[in-house]
DNA sequence: CTGAAAGCGCTTACAG
DNA sequence: CTGAAAGCGCTTACAG
């Protein structure tokens, strides 16, 4: 029913070696044959099989892309991102949402491999790097996105995550905080150590320590509740730094529940600013990351992979900036 | 270096065929020589490829989804759960967005069907039906997703647009709201068309009517203008209906431009009841559509027709629910 | 119960 | 300038 390069070949009058230059547009065929085929193969609708082509030599122009959730609003402007610059190169892209679940990022690594993808981009958390040996010993190009492990060679874009939390502290103390909390993400993730290592030396610059207690890691369906546990303590907090504008949100929501009027009561930060930081009740004070930059550069330098395998892997560091809105504010209830 | 069916084979002392019909489960091979080669496959950490099997006759599944823009957080979700959905079934999910324009819709029409994908979910708006051509003449399967043309014969998913959109005035009219707007989508957008429909008509039964200079298409990108353009009319509206909730959230930052009190001085309703819906100020009463369900579905119909390809397509409605959060409340001013 | 052979739709040297 | 042939990694009848 579809046609083969045998179809246009045999309309052609000619063998299938040379149908398969001019798709190519290799060797040296006379003009006029040249435009003749072409003539054809648009006629008869004909387009070369990929995965016949791949299955010879050539690439299956096919990327991964492992986040922990196309559906949260970061991840999917990450991979709108990383999609049209895909494109731009001529490669699709698989989605795969892991959880940050290993056995998840685990199974994809297997799957995408086997499918022989080009290359795969990783977006998501892993707690152990051996479950990216399909991948690795596959000969499977990667390059990392907003995540990263030092120990292994591998091309990578991130944002200066501590550079960010640096900066939401100082922000808040600025402002005058002194009490301050943090509600990160999974520990597996390095990117919110990073923020929250940064975040806790600016503090500790200038004399102010955090409280441990004062520092949780929490799910992002559980954010409110791990709000809430942040907020009921003793001492309340007067400022939250969360690690991403998901889990801020679960902090707006928290306080709404217990009457606590932000930013008047308490300040609250996220990062991202994803679209949601704009819409929200009061808008996220958050610090920005350059989502389409992060996906853009992800892709070039995973299909530079691609195309110079041996070359020394590049790792780009791109600087995220305060984005103020009217989530934070100095504080203005005296707190026994 | 990665290992081939040859390999397992060289390796088990058999024919590629014995190890072919292993990796398949089929033919009567013995208990023992079966066990043993499962064993050699994986100390080899043999996986067979899976561009070689699709180009015998098997399938490559994988599967392309047609959306406007995976950035949106409703079609992240639908996303996420056709991924989902997919997986269940033992396929991986190309993403693919459109913007809703026909020539991107004809281009990765091509592409999909060059790759042999086995299946394509269209949650994409389309104008001119031919650029499905290279899909409905390539035999590739295809599933409609919240959009629908009811000239081709195709399974589809949708949510009773017509009823969201009366639901909608219906909540308006009991508020007492007499003088509504309408924010739509752009009018290739089967379910904007709808949507508007059903709003008009449940007016129409009471007596009111639309005033077509207060219905006005617009892009997300220029939500904002055109909800400014409606409210800055002689007779600006006390109730605006806006096709999707990211066009309600324009609707909103327009209001708060000009100064105008959501709900107080008007009320605005949006539809899909994304993310978004529940952290903008104020949080957004809009329509609610099964968007987990809806994706399920749309893999289940498209794997149904994969799998029987001449049963008759089938046409699965699903009702939207009116979700009323802050943003809409009686009219109280009097607006001359 | 298992192997030899053809074939899927291409690409790539190698001849001529 | 163009064709015959081998090969990519599998699957599927067909023999035996």
């Amino acid at each position: 029913m579809k046609a083969t390069i045998y179809d246009v070949a045999k309309e052609a009058g000619v063998s299938i070696a040379t149908v398969s230059l001019v798709i190519n547009g290799k060797g040296k065929i006379s003009k006029e044959r040249r435009e003749e085929i072409r003539g054809i193969m648009m006629r008869m609708g004909y387009k070369p099989s990929m995965i016949a082509s791949a299955l010879t030599g050539k690439k299956t122009y096919a990327l991964g892309l492992l986040v922990p959730d196309i559906s949260n609003p970061f991840f999917a402007e990450i991979a709108r991102a990383v999609e049209d610059e895909g494109q731009r190169h001529g490669y699709s892209v698989f989605i795969c949402s892991t959880d940050n679940k290993d056995e998840k990022v685990g199974h994809y690594a297997a799957l995408l491999q086997q499918k022989n993808v080009d290359g795969v981009i990783i977006g998501t958390g892993i707690r152990e790097l051996s479950v990216l040996d399909p991948l690795l010993h596959g000969g499977v190009p990667i390059a990392f996105l907003a995540r990263e492990f030092r120990s292994v060679e591998v091309p990578s874009v991130v944002v200066d995550d501590y550079a960010g939390g640096a900066a939401a502290a100082e922000h808040l103390i600025a402002l005058g905080h002194r009490r301050l909390a943090v509600l990160a993400e999974q520990d597996s993730i390095s990117s919110s150590r990073e923020r929250v290592r940064g975040f806790k030396q600016a503090l500790e610059a200038v004399g102010i320590t955090l409280d441990p207690a004062l520092v949780l890691s929490s799910a992002i369906k559980e954010s409110k509740a791990s709000a809430l546990a942040l907020m009921r303590g003793e001492h309340p907090p007067t400022g939250i730094f969360c690690c991403n504008d998901l889990l801020a949100i679960g902090a707006l929501q928290a306080a709404k529940e217990m009457g606590i009027r932000i930013p008047h009561d308490c300040s609250i930060i996220g990062f991202d600013d994803t679209v949601l930081a704009s819409v929200t009740d009061p808008p996220l004070t958050t610090i920005a990351q350059p989502i389409e930059q992060m996906g853009q550069i992800a892709v070039q330098l995973l299909v530079r992979k691609i195309g110079r395998p041996g070359e020394r892997p590049e790792r780009i560091v791109l600087r995220p900036e305060l984005s103020i809105r009217q989530s934070s504010m100095a504080p203005q209830t005296e707190i026994s």
